[in-house]
RNA sequence: GGGCGCGUAGCUCAGGGGUAGAGCAUCUGCCUUUUAAGCAGAGGGUCGGUGGUUCGAGCCCACCCGCGCUCACCA
Protein backbone atom coordinates (compact mmCIF):
# COMPACT_ATOMS: atom_id res chain seq x y z
CA UNK A 1 0.00 0.00 0.00
CA UNK A 2 0.99 3.37 0.50
CA UNK A 3 3.98 2.51 3.25
CA UNK A 4 5.31 0.40 1.07
CA UNK A 5 5.72 2.70 -1.96
CA UNK A 6 6.97 5.05 0.60
CA UNK A 7 9.62 2.41 1.72
CA UNK A 8 10.76 2.11 -2.12
CA UNK A 9 11.08 5.96 -2.86
CA UNK A 10 13.16 5.70 0.71
CA UNK A 11 15.66 3.11 -0.72
CA UNK A 12 16.00 4.82 -4.27
CA UNK A 13 16.78 8.49 -2.53
CA UNK A 14 19.69 5.96 -0.44
CA UNK A 15 20.99 4.40 -4.33
CA UNK A 16 20.90 7.95 -5.14
CA UNK A 17 23.53 8.88 -2.76
CA UNK A 18 20.51 11.05 -0.46
CA UNK A 19 20.49 9.52 3.46
CA UNK A 20 17.03 9.72 4.03
CA UNK A 21 18.01 10.05 7.66
CA UNK A 22 20.70 12.76 8.69
CA UNK A 23 22.01 13.94 11.62
CA UNK A 24 21.90 17.40 12.20
CA UNK A 25 20.94 20.38 9.87
CA UNK A 26 22.39 23.93 11.04
CA UNK A 27 19.26 25.85 11.38
CA UNK A 28 19.92 30.09 11.17
CA UNK A 29 16.15 31.12 10.22
CA UNK A 30 12.49 29.95 10.71
CA UNK A 31 8.91 30.30 8.56
CA UNK A 32 8.09 33.70 11.23
CA UNK A 33 11.54 34.93 10.85
CA UNK A 34 11.38 34.94 6.72
CA UNK A 35 8.05 36.88 6.18
CA UNK A 36 8.88 39.37 9.11
CA UNK A 37 12.12 40.36 7.70
CA UNK A 38 11.48 40.56 3.97
CA UNK A 39 12.60 43.54 2.73
CA UNK A 40 10.68 44.66 -0.29
CA UNK A 41 12.53 45.47 -3.08
CA UNK A 42 15.87 44.86 -1.69
CA UNK A 43 19.14 45.08 -3.67
CA UNK A 44 20.76 42.01 -1.45
CA UNK A 45 18.79 38.74 -1.55
CA UNK A 46 18.85 37.51 1.96
CA UNK A 47 20.18 34.03 2.24
CA UNK A 48 18.51 31.48 4.84
CA UNK A 49 18.97 28.45 5.83
CA UNK A 50 15.20 27.02 7.34
CA UNK A 51 14.37 23.62 8.23
CA UNK A 52 10.41 21.84 8.77
CA UNK A 53 8.09 19.17 7.41
CA UNK A 54 6.73 19.58 3.80
CA UNK A 55 3.02 20.39 3.97
CA UNK A 56 2.14 21.23 0.66
CA UNK A 57 3.35 20.15 -3.06
CA UNK A 58 2.99 21.95 -5.85
CA UNK A 59 5.02 20.36 -9.00
CA UNK A 60 4.90 21.98 -12.41
CA UNK A 61 7.27 19.84 -14.03
CA UNK A 62 11.11 21.22 -13.59
CA UNK A 63 9.64 23.44 -10.82
CA UNK A 64 8.16 23.07 -8.05
CA UNK A 65 6.53 25.18 -4.96
CA UNK A 66 6.38 23.43 -1.04
CA UNK A 67 5.28 24.33 1.81
CA UNK A 68 7.36 23.91 4.53
CA UNK A 69 5.72 24.06 8.45
CA UNK A 70 8.02 24.69 11.43
CA UNK A 71 7.17 25.66 14.70
CA UNK A 72 6.45 28.88 13.66
CA UNK A 73 4.42 28.37 11.18
CA UNK A 74 4.37 27.43 7.15
CA UNK A 75 6.80 29.11 4.58
CA UNK A 76 6.85 28.93 0.70
CA UNK A 77 9.39 27.59 -0.87
CA UNK A 78 10.44 27.24 -4.63
CA UNK A 79 12.43 24.68 -6.02
CA UNK A 80 13.94 24.84 -10.05
CA UNK A 81 16.00 21.99 -11.91
CA UNK A 82 18.13 24.75 -12.92
CA UNK A 83 19.20 25.70 -9.10
CA UNK A 84 19.73 22.24 -7.69
CA UNK A 85 20.42 20.01 -10.42
CA UNK A 86 20.08 16.34 -8.95
CA UNK A 87 18.62 17.32 -5.81
CA UNK A 88 15.41 18.48 -8.22
CA UNK A 89 15.56 14.82 -9.28
CA UNK A 90 15.25 13.71 -5.46
CA UNK A 91 12.67 16.20 -4.80
CA UNK A 92 10.43 14.09 -6.91
CA UNK A 93 10.70 11.60 -4.67
CA UNK A 94 9.68 13.52 -1.34
CA UNK A 95 6.38 13.17 -0.29
CA UNK A 96 4.41 15.50 2.04
CA UNK A 97 5.41 14.41 5.39
CA UNK A 98 9.04 14.32 4.55
CA UNK A 99 11.04 16.74 6.91
CA UNK A 100 13.62 18.48 4.63
CA UNK A 101 16.58 21.31 5.55
CA UNK A 102 16.75 24.08 2.63
CA UNK A 103 18.72 27.05 1.68
CA UNK A 104 18.24 29.95 -0.17
CA UNK A 105 17.43 33.08 -0.50
CA UNK A 106 13.86 35.12 0.22
CA UNK A 107 12.08 36.67 -2.39
CA UNK A 108 8.26 37.34 -3.11
CA UNK A 109 5.90 35.48 -5.78
CA UNK A 110 4.12 37.45 -8.60
CA UNK A 111 1.24 36.70 -6.25
CA UNK A 112 2.84 38.28 -3.43
CA UNK A 113 3.73 35.24 -1.08
CA UNK A 114 7.23 36.32 0.52
CA UNK A 115 8.97 32.15 -0.14
CA UNK A 116 12.49 31.43 -0.14
CA UNK A 117 14.03 29.97 -3.67
CA UNK A 118 15.85 27.06 -2.97
CA UNK A 119 19.74 26.64 -3.49
CA UNK A 120 20.17 23.81 -1.87
CA UNK A 121 18.07 20.99 -0.50
CA UNK A 122 18.88 18.16 1.97
CA UNK A 123 16.36 15.62 3.22
CA UNK A 124 16.47 15.26 7.26
CA UNK A 125 13.62 12.64 7.46
CA UNK A 126 11.88 10.43 5.13
CA UNK A 127 8.26 10.60 6.35
CA UNK A 128 6.87 6.56 5.46
CA UNK A 129 3.11 7.57 6.84
CA UNK A 130 0.65 9.45 5.05
CA UNK A 131 0.11 12.56 6.82
CA UNK A 132 -3.95 13.23 6.94
CA UNK A 133 -3.03 16.50 5.57
CA UNK A 134 -5.76 18.95 4.81
CA UNK A 135 -6.09 21.73 2.38
CA UNK A 136 -6.75 25.36 3.47
CA UNK A 137 -8.79 28.22 1.29
CA UNK A 138 -9.46 31.72 2.23
CA UNK A 139 -13.14 32.86 1.82
CA UNK A 140 -14.55 35.72 -0.20
CA UNK A 141 -14.48 37.15 3.41
CA UNK A 142 -11.02 36.53 3.93
CA UNK A 143 -11.45 33.72 5.98
CA UNK A 144 -9.34 30.60 6.64
CA UNK A 145 -11.66 27.29 5.70
CA UNK A 146 -10.15 24.32 6.25
CA UNK A 147 -11.12 21.44 4.04
CA UNK A 148 -11.55 17.62 5.60
CA UNK A 149 -9.79 18.49 8.47
CA UNK A 150 -8.17 15.88 10.50
CA UNK A 151 -11.05 15.27 13.23
CA UNK A 152 -11.46 12.08 14.61
CA UNK A 153 -11.33 12.33 18.06
CA UNK A 154 -10.00 8.89 18.91
CA UNK A 155 -6.62 9.60 16.35
CA UNK A 156 -6.16 13.01 17.50
CA UNK A 157 -5.94 11.55 21.11
CA UNK A 158 -3.90 8.36 20.54
CA UNK A 159 -1.78 10.06 17.78
CA UNK A 160 -1.17 13.27 19.24
CA UNK A 161 1.81 13.92 17.39
CA UNK A 162 -0.10 13.55 13.98
CA UNK A 163 -2.91 16.05 15.56
CA UNK A 164 0.13 18.27 16.32
CA UNK A 165 1.10 18.46 13.02
CA UNK A 166 -1.50 18.81 10.97
CA UNK A 167 -4.32 21.06 13.44
CA UNK A 168 -2.04 23.77 13.90
CA UNK A 169 -4.38 25.89 16.26
CA UNK A 170 -3.97 22.80 18.92
CA UNK A 171 -0.27 23.45 19.90
CA UNK A 172 -1.17 26.77 20.94
CA UNK A 173 -3.17 25.86 23.69
CA UNK A 174 -0.69 23.40 24.81
CA UNK A 175 1.89 26.09 24.47
CA UNK A 176 -0.33 28.34 26.77
CA UNK A 177 -0.87 25.73 29.27
CA UNK A 178 2.79 25.31 29.86
CA UNK A 179 3.42 29.16 29.91
CA UNK A 180 0.49 29.61 32.84
CA UNK A 181 2.53 26.81 34.46
CA UNK A 182 5.62 28.58 34.36
CA UNK A 183 3.99 32.02 34.80
CA UNK A 184 2.85 30.17 38.18
CA UNK A 185 5.91 28.99 39.02
CA UNK A 186 8.23 32.33 38.77
CA UNK A 187 4.92 33.98 40.95
CA UNK A 188 5.37 31.49 43.71
CA UNK A 189 9.36 31.19 43.43
CA UNK A 190 9.47 35.39 43.10
CA UNK A 191 7.30 35.07 46.45
CA UNK A 192 10.00 32.97 48.31
CA UNK A 193 8.20 29.79 48.53
CA UNK A 194 9.82 26.77 47.81
CA UNK A 195 9.17 24.13 45.29
CA UNK A 196 9.64 20.75 46.51
CA UNK A 197 9.03 17.08 45.62
CA UNK A 198 7.37 14.49 47.60
CA UNK A 199 6.61 11.01 47.01
CA UNK A 200 4.15 9.85 44.59
CA UNK A 201 4.20 6.48 45.75
CA UNK A 202 2.62 6.46 49.36
CA UNK A 203 1.95 3.63 51.68
CA UNK A 204 -1.04 5.74 52.62
CA UNK A 205 -3.04 7.89 50.48
CA UNK A 206 -4.84 11.59 51.86
CA UNK A 207 -5.29 14.66 51.44
CA UNK A 208 -8.71 14.41 49.60
CA UNK A 209 -11.48 12.16 49.21
CA UNK A 210 -10.97 9.73 46.54
CA UNK A 211 -10.21 6.50 45.40
CA UNK A 212 -6.71 5.64 44.55
CA UNK A 213 -4.37 3.42 42.14
CA UNK A 214 -2.99 0.62 44.01
CA UNK A 215 0.52 -0.82 42.99
CA UNK A 216 3.29 -3.23 44.50
CA UNK A 217 6.48 -2.84 45.13
CA UNK A 218 8.18 -6.15 44.91
CA UNK A 219 11.28 -5.78 47.19
CA UNK A 220 9.47 -4.45 50.09
CA UNK A 221 6.49 -6.77 49.28
CA UNK A 222 3.90 -3.73 50.00
CA UNK A 223 1.00 -2.43 48.54
CA UNK A 224 1.68 1.54 47.99
CA UNK A 225 -1.13 3.96 46.62
CA UNK A 226 -0.51 6.44 44.04
CA UNK A 227 -1.02 9.76 45.45
CA UNK A 228 -4.51 11.84 45.72
CA UNK A 229 -2.93 14.96 46.84
CA UNK A 230 0.24 16.32 48.25
CA UNK A 231 -1.23 17.97 51.11
CA UNK A 232 0.07 15.73 54.02
CA UNK A 233 3.55 15.29 53.39
CA UNK A 234 3.72 19.37 52.33
CA UNK A 235 2.08 19.85 55.67
CA UNK A 236 4.78 17.71 56.96
CA UNK A 237 7.46 20.05 55.21
CA UNK A 238 5.92 23.35 57.28
CA UNK A 239 6.33 21.12 60.54
CA UNK A 240 9.79 20.79 59.47
CA UNK A 241 10.23 24.64 59.60
CA UNK A 242 10.11 25.93 55.76
CA UNK A 243 8.84 29.46 54.92
CA UNK A 244 5.96 28.08 52.45
CA UNK A 245 6.23 25.19 50.13
CA UNK A 246 4.32 24.32 46.69
CA UNK A 247 4.42 21.35 44.40
CA UNK A 248 3.32 21.13 40.74
CA UNK A 249 2.93 17.48 40.17
CA UNK A 250 0.75 15.21 38.99
CA UNK A 251 -1.98 13.40 41.16
CA UNK A 252 -3.92 10.12 40.81
CA UNK A 253 -7.57 9.41 41.47
CA UNK A 254 -9.48 6.38 40.61
CA UNK A 255 -12.65 7.59 39.43
CA UNK A 256 -15.12 8.15 36.31
CA UNK A 257 -13.65 9.84 33.49
CA UNK A 258 -15.12 12.55 31.19
CA UNK A 259 -15.12 15.91 30.09
CA UNK A 260 -13.52 17.31 33.23
CA UNK A 261 -11.75 14.51 34.80
CA UNK A 262 -8.73 12.72 34.01
CA UNK A 263 -7.12 9.56 35.63
CA UNK A 264 -3.90 11.57 36.32
CA UNK A 265 -3.85 15.50 36.37
CA UNK A 266 -2.07 18.10 37.12
CA UNK A 267 -2.47 20.04 40.55
CA UNK A 268 -0.58 23.07 42.28
CA UNK A 269 -0.43 22.96 46.46
CA UNK A 270 0.77 25.39 48.20
CA UNK A 271 1.27 25.86 51.88
CA UNK A 272 2.23 29.51 53.77
CA UNK A 273 2.79 29.62 57.43
CA UNK A 274 1.59 32.10 59.50
CA UNK A 275 -0.99 32.74 57.41
CA UNK A 276 -5.01 32.40 56.83
CA UNK A 277 -7.65 31.99 54.40
CA UNK A 278 -8.36 34.85 54.69
CA UNK A 279 -5.27 36.30 53.22
CA UNK A 280 -4.62 33.55 50.65
CA UNK A 281 -8.26 34.48 49.37
CA UNK A 282 -6.15 37.96 48.26
CA UNK A 283 -3.34 35.57 47.20
CA UNK A 284 -4.99 33.77 44.57
CA UNK A 285 -6.82 36.80 43.31
CA UNK A 286 -3.90 38.62 42.68
CA UNK A 287 -1.51 35.10 41.57
CA UNK A 288 -4.34 34.70 38.98
CA UNK A 289 -4.90 38.18 37.61
CA UNK A 290 -0.50 37.89 37.51
CA UNK A 291 -0.98 34.31 35.47
CA UNK A 292 -3.62 36.10 33.05
CA UNK A 293 -1.17 39.16 32.36
CA UNK A 294 2.07 37.65 31.72
CA UNK A 295 0.12 34.88 29.51
CA UNK A 296 -2.10 36.69 27.83
CA UNK A 297 -1.44 40.51 28.34
CA UNK A 298 -4.94 41.26 29.70
CA UNK A 299 -7.54 39.82 32.55
CA UNK A 300 -10.62 39.43 30.57
CA UNK A 301 -11.58 36.01 28.97
CA UNK A 302 -14.58 34.44 27.02
CA UNK A 303 -15.10 31.09 28.54
CA UNK A 304 -17.82 29.05 26.08
CA UNK A 305 -19.46 32.12 24.96
CA UNK A 306 -19.68 33.54 28.68
CA UNK A 307 -17.45 36.66 29.83
CA UNK A 308 -15.57 36.51 32.61
CA UNK A 309 -13.44 39.26 34.17
CA UNK A 310 -10.51 38.06 36.71
CA UNK A 311 -10.75 41.88 37.96
CA UNK A 312 -10.22 42.82 41.62
CA UNK A 313 -12.43 42.05 43.51
CA UNK A 314 -13.65 38.86 43.24
CA UNK A 315 -17.02 38.31 44.31
CA UNK A 316 -16.77 36.63 47.93
CA UNK A 317 -20.19 34.85 49.80
CA UNK A 318 -20.87 32.38 52.58
CA UNK A 319 -21.97 29.33 51.77
CA UNK A 320 -24.41 29.61 54.32
CA UNK A 321 -25.82 32.92 52.59
CA UNK A 322 -25.46 32.28 49.75
CA UNK A 323 -27.94 28.77 49.74
CA UNK A 324 -30.01 31.17 51.79
CA UNK A 325 -30.43 33.62 49.50
CA UNK A 326 -30.97 30.95 46.58
CA UNK A 327 -33.08 28.18 48.21
CA UNK A 328 -34.78 30.01 51.95
CA UNK A 329 -32.95 27.66 53.92
CA UNK A 330 -30.45 28.56 56.75
CA UNK A 331 -28.53 25.50 56.39
CA UNK A 332 -26.91 26.09 60.35
CA UNK A 333 -30.95 26.58 61.85
CA UNK A 334 -32.90 24.06 59.43
CA UNK A 335 -33.70 21.12 61.29
CA UNK A 336 -32.57 17.91 58.80
CA UNK A 337 -36.36 17.46 57.74
CA UNK A 338 -36.23 20.79 55.92
CA UNK A 339 -33.30 20.22 54.58
CA UNK A 340 -34.04 17.02 52.56
CA UNK A 341 -37.40 18.81 51.74
CA UNK A 342 -35.38 21.53 50.22
CA UNK A 343 -32.97 19.16 48.45
CA UNK A 344 -35.82 17.10 47.27
CA UNK A 345 -37.41 20.41 46.01
CA UNK A 346 -34.58 21.17 44.44
CA UNK A 347 -33.79 17.55 42.42
CA UNK A 348 -31.37 16.41 44.72
CA UNK A 349 -31.27 12.90 44.71
CA UNK A 350 -31.02 12.26 48.87
CA UNK A 351 -30.72 8.55 48.89
CA UNK A 352 -27.06 9.27 47.15
CA UNK A 353 -26.20 12.25 49.28
CA UNK A 354 -26.35 10.75 52.43
CA UNK A 355 -25.36 12.76 55.87
CA UNK A 356 -26.29 16.10 56.55
CA UNK A 357 -23.14 17.88 55.17
CA UNK A 358 -23.11 15.74 51.60
CA UNK A 359 -27.10 17.12 51.14
CA UNK A 360 -25.62 20.75 51.97
CA UNK A 361 -23.11 20.09 49.61
CA UNK A 362 -25.23 18.66 46.85
CA UNK A 363 -27.90 21.80 47.38
CA UNK A 364 -24.59 23.87 46.46
CA UNK A 365 -23.79 22.23 43.40
CA UNK A 366 -27.55 22.03 41.88
CA UNK A 367 -28.73 25.95 43.35
CA UNK A 368 -25.65 27.74 43.47
CA UNK A 369 -22.60 26.96 41.50
CA UNK A 370 -23.69 27.11 37.73
CA UNK A 371 -24.41 30.40 38.53
CA UNK A 372 -20.88 31.64 39.56
CA UNK A 373 -20.05 32.76 36.46
CA UNK A 374 -17.64 35.66 37.50
CA UNK A 375 -14.75 34.89 39.10
CA UNK A 376 -16.33 33.94 43.22
CA UNK A 377 -15.11 32.79 46.62
CA UNK A 378 -17.67 30.58 48.22
CA UNK A 379 -16.37 30.68 52.34
CA UNK A 380 -17.11 28.30 54.95
CA UNK A 381 -18.07 25.36 54.60
CA UNK A 382 -19.97 22.47 56.79
CA UNK A 383 -17.17 20.42 59.25
CA UNK A 384 -17.42 16.81 58.27
CA UNK A 385 -17.08 17.65 54.46
CA UNK A 386 -13.55 18.59 55.46
CA UNK A 387 -11.69 16.92 58.00
CA UNK A 388 -8.13 18.45 57.52
CA UNK A 389 -9.47 22.17 57.95
CA UNK A 390 -9.65 24.29 61.08
CA UNK A 391 -13.16 25.03 62.29
CA UNK A 392 -14.32 28.26 61.77
CA UNK A 393 -13.03 30.79 64.38
CA UNK A 394 -16.40 32.06 65.26
CA UNK A 395 -19.25 29.81 64.05
CA UNK A 396 -20.28 26.14 65.35
CA UNK A 397 -19.99 23.38 62.46
CA UNK A 398 -18.39 25.57 59.85
CA UNK A 399 -14.56 24.90 59.08
CA UNK A 400 -12.59 27.61 57.40
CA UNK A 401 -12.54 26.93 53.50
CA UNK A 402 -13.31 28.81 50.51
CA UNK A 403 -13.50 27.73 47.14
CA UNK A 404 -12.91 29.80 43.81
CA UNK A 405 -15.64 29.53 41.03
CA UNK A 406 -15.58 30.66 37.40
CA UNK A 407 -17.83 29.49 34.89
CA UNK A 408 -19.83 27.60 37.09
CA UNK A 409 -16.08 25.48 37.81
CA UNK A 410 -14.40 25.00 40.87
CA UNK A 411 -11.23 26.18 40.08
CA UNK A 412 -9.18 25.92 43.73
CA UNK A 413 -9.90 24.71 47.05
CA UNK A 414 -8.34 26.63 50.57
CA UNK A 415 -8.58 26.63 53.90
CA UNK A 416 -6.86 27.34 57.14
CA UNK A 417 -5.09 24.39 57.85
CA UNK A 418 -6.34 22.41 60.98
CA UNK A 419 -2.85 22.50 63.27
CA UNK A 420 -4.62 21.10 66.88
CA UNK A 421 -3.56 17.30 66.98
CA UNK A 422 -5.97 16.26 69.32
CA UNK A 423 -8.78 17.77 66.57
CA UNK A 424 -7.10 16.04 63.53
CA UNK A 425 -7.29 13.00 65.30
CA UNK A 426 -10.79 13.35 65.88
CA UNK A 427 -11.64 14.05 62.44
CA UNK A 428 -9.57 11.37 61.07
CA UNK A 429 -11.43 9.13 63.43
CA UNK A 430 -15.02 10.61 62.24
CA UNK A 431 -13.91 9.32 58.53
CA UNK A 432 -12.97 6.18 59.73
CA UNK A 433 -16.64 5.65 60.73
CA UNK A 434 -17.52 6.84 57.43
CA UNK A 435 -15.43 4.21 56.14
CA UNK A 436 -16.82 1.45 57.99
CA UNK A 437 -20.28 3.02 56.82
CA UNK A 438 -19.18 2.26 53.50
CA UNK A 439 -17.53 5.66 51.73
CA UNK A 440 -14.76 4.53 50.15
CA UNK A 441 -13.73 7.84 49.33
CA UNK A 442 -13.53 8.18 53.04
CA UNK A 443 -10.09 9.65 54.87
CA UNK A 444 -7.34 7.31 56.42
CA UNK A 445 -5.62 7.92 59.71
CA UNK A 446 -2.37 8.72 58.68
CA UNK A 447 -0.61 8.85 62.45
CA UNK A 448 2.55 9.69 60.93
CA UNK A 449 0.65 13.01 59.84
CA UNK A 450 -0.69 13.21 63.51
CA UNK A 451 2.47 13.00 65.14
CA UNK A 452 4.47 15.80 63.19
CA UNK A 453 1.18 17.41 64.03
CA UNK A 454 1.95 16.42 67.61
CA UNK A 455 5.50 18.45 67.34
CA UNK A 456 3.74 21.95 66.31
CA UNK A 457 2.74 22.84 62.99
CA UNK A 458 2.30 26.97 62.52
CA UNK A 459 -0.72 28.42 61.66
CA UNK A 460 -0.72 27.62 57.57
CA UNK A 461 -2.93 28.44 54.83
CA UNK A 462 -3.26 25.61 52.42
CA UNK A 463 -4.44 25.62 48.29
CA UNK A 464 -4.98 23.53 46.11
CA UNK A 465 -5.51 24.72 42.41
CA UNK A 466 -6.58 22.24 39.25
CA UNK A 467 -4.25 23.27 36.48
CA UNK A 468 -5.75 21.56 34.38
CA UNK A 469 -9.18 23.05 34.56
CA UNK A 470 -7.43 26.46 34.89
CA UNK A 471 -5.80 26.14 31.68
CA UNK A 472 -8.81 25.23 30.24
CA UNK A 473 -10.76 28.13 31.41
CA UNK A 474 -8.14 30.28 30.13
CA UNK A 475 -8.02 28.71 26.70
CA UNK A 476 -11.67 28.65 26.36
CA UNK A 477 -11.25 24.20 25.69
CA UNK A 478 -14.65 22.67 27.21
CA UNK A 479 -12.77 19.26 27.87
CA UNK A 480 -10.02 18.75 29.59
CA UNK A 481 -8.82 16.42 26.92
CA UNK A 482 -8.12 19.19 24.61
CA UNK A 483 -5.33 20.42 27.36
CA UNK A 484 -3.66 16.89 28.06
CA UNK A 485 -1.29 15.89 25.46
CA UNK A 486 -2.05 12.03 26.14
CA UNK A 487 -5.72 11.58 27.68
CA UNK A 488 -6.04 8.62 29.18
CA UNK A 489 -7.48 5.97 26.28
CA UNK A 490 -7.95 1.97 26.59
CA UNK A 491 -5.30 0.41 25.00
CA UNK A 492 -5.46 -0.26 21.59
CA UNK A 493 -6.00 -3.77 20.97
CA UNK A 494 -3.98 -4.21 17.66
CA UNK A 495 -2.53 -1.41 14.78
C1' G B 1 -21.74 1.58 35.31
C1' G B 2 -26.68 3.66 32.60
C1' G B 3 -28.75 6.32 28.15
C1' C B 4 -27.99 8.29 23.13
C1' G B 5 -24.88 8.43 18.84
C1' C B 6 -20.79 7.01 15.72
C1' G B 7 -17.14 3.26 13.30
C1' U B 8 -17.05 2.49 4.96
C1' A B 9 -10.01 3.92 0.95
C1' G B 10 -4.28 7.26 4.21
C1' C B 11 -7.93 11.70 5.58
C1' U B 12 -13.01 13.87 5.20
C1' C B 13 -17.55 11.78 4.03
C1' A B 14 -21.88 9.64 0.80
C1' G B 15 -24.37 4.96 0.19
C1' G B 16 -29.83 2.13 4.80
C1' G B 17 -31.11 -5.56 1.19
C1' G B 18 -29.17 -6.57 -5.43
C1' U B 19 -21.56 -5.34 -9.12
C1' A B 20 -18.11 -0.73 -3.06
C1' G B 21 -18.62 5.43 -4.23
C1' A B 22 -16.84 10.93 -4.21
C1' G B 23 -13.25 14.83 -2.97
C1' C B 24 -8.42 15.31 -1.14
C1' A B 25 -3.99 12.23 -0.68
C1' U B 26 -1.20 8.31 -3.76
C1' C B 27 0.82 6.51 -8.72
C1' U B 28 1.95 7.48 -14.39
C1' G B 29 2.45 11.29 -18.30
C1' C B 30 2.66 16.80 -19.57
C1' C B 31 3.78 21.40 -17.32
C1' U B 32 10.27 26.50 -14.84
C1' U B 33 6.28 32.04 -10.17
C1' U B 34 2.14 27.96 -8.28
C1' U B 35 -1.01 28.17 -3.96
C1' A B 36 -7.57 23.62 -2.43
C1' A B 37 -2.15 24.84 -9.04
C1' G B 38 -3.93 22.76 -13.81
C1' C B 39 -4.78 18.90 -17.78
C1' A B 40 -5.00 13.47 -19.16
C1' G B 41 -4.99 8.62 -17.19
C1' A B 42 -4.41 4.71 -13.15
C1' G B 43 -4.28 2.06 -8.62
C1' G B 44 -6.27 1.72 -3.82
C1' G B 45 -11.32 -1.54 0.66
C1' U B 46 -11.46 -8.16 5.85
C1' C B 47 -17.47 -1.41 4.97
C1' G B 48 -14.57 -2.14 13.58
C1' G B 49 -15.09 -7.80 15.04
C1' U B 50 -17.95 -12.45 15.62
C1' G B 51 -22.33 -14.92 14.89
C1' G B 52 -27.40 -14.88 12.85
C1' U B 53 -31.71 -13.73 9.35
C1' U B 54 -31.90 -13.90 3.85
C1' C B 55 -31.41 -16.72 -2.67
C1' G B 56 -28.34 -12.38 -1.54
C1' A B 57 -25.92 -8.17 4.13
C1' G B 58 -21.88 -1.70 4.74
C1' C B 59 -27.23 -1.95 4.97
C1' C B 60 -31.63 -5.94 9.10
C1' C B 61 -30.91 -8.70 14.21
C1' A B 62 -27.73 -10.31 18.53
C1' C B 63 -23.30 -10.10 21.07
C1' C B 64 -18.42 -8.03 21.45
C1' C B 65 -14.51 -4.04 20.70
C1' G B 66 -13.31 1.17 20.30
C1' C B 67 -14.60 6.40 20.40
C1' G B 68 -17.79 10.71 21.33
C1' C B 69 -21.80 13.11 23.95
C1' U B 70 -24.60 12.70 28.37
C1' C B 71 -26.17 11.03 33.44
C1' A B 72 -24.20 9.17 37.96
C1' C B 73 -19.32 10.04 40.91
C1' C B 74 -15.50 13.38 41.49
C1' A B 75 -11.17 18.05 41.14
Amino acid sequence: MLIKRRFEELEELRGKGFEPYAYSFAVDSNSEDVKANFIENSEEKRTVKIAGRIMAIRRMGKASFAHLQDMKGRVQVYLRKDDIGDSYDAFKLMDIGDIVGIEGYVFKTKTGEISVHVTDLQLLSKSIRPLPVAKETTDEHGNKVVHDQFVDKELRYRQRYVDLIVNSTIKDTFIKRSRIISAMRNYLDAKGYLEVETPILQPLYGGASARPFMTHHNSLDTDLYLRIADELYLKKLIVGGFDGVYEISKDFRNEGMDRTHNPEFTMMELYVPYKDYVWMMQFVEIMIQNICTVVFGKIDFVYEGKNISFKSPWKRVSMVDVIKEKTGLDILKGTNEELKETAKKYGVDILKAEGRSKLIDELFSVTVQPELIEPSFVVDYPLDLSPLAKKHRTINGLVERFEGYVAGREICNAFSELNDPIDQRDRFEGQVRLREEGDAEAHQIDEDFIRALEYGMPPTAGLGVGIDRLVMLLTDQSSIRDVIFFPQMKPEVNQ
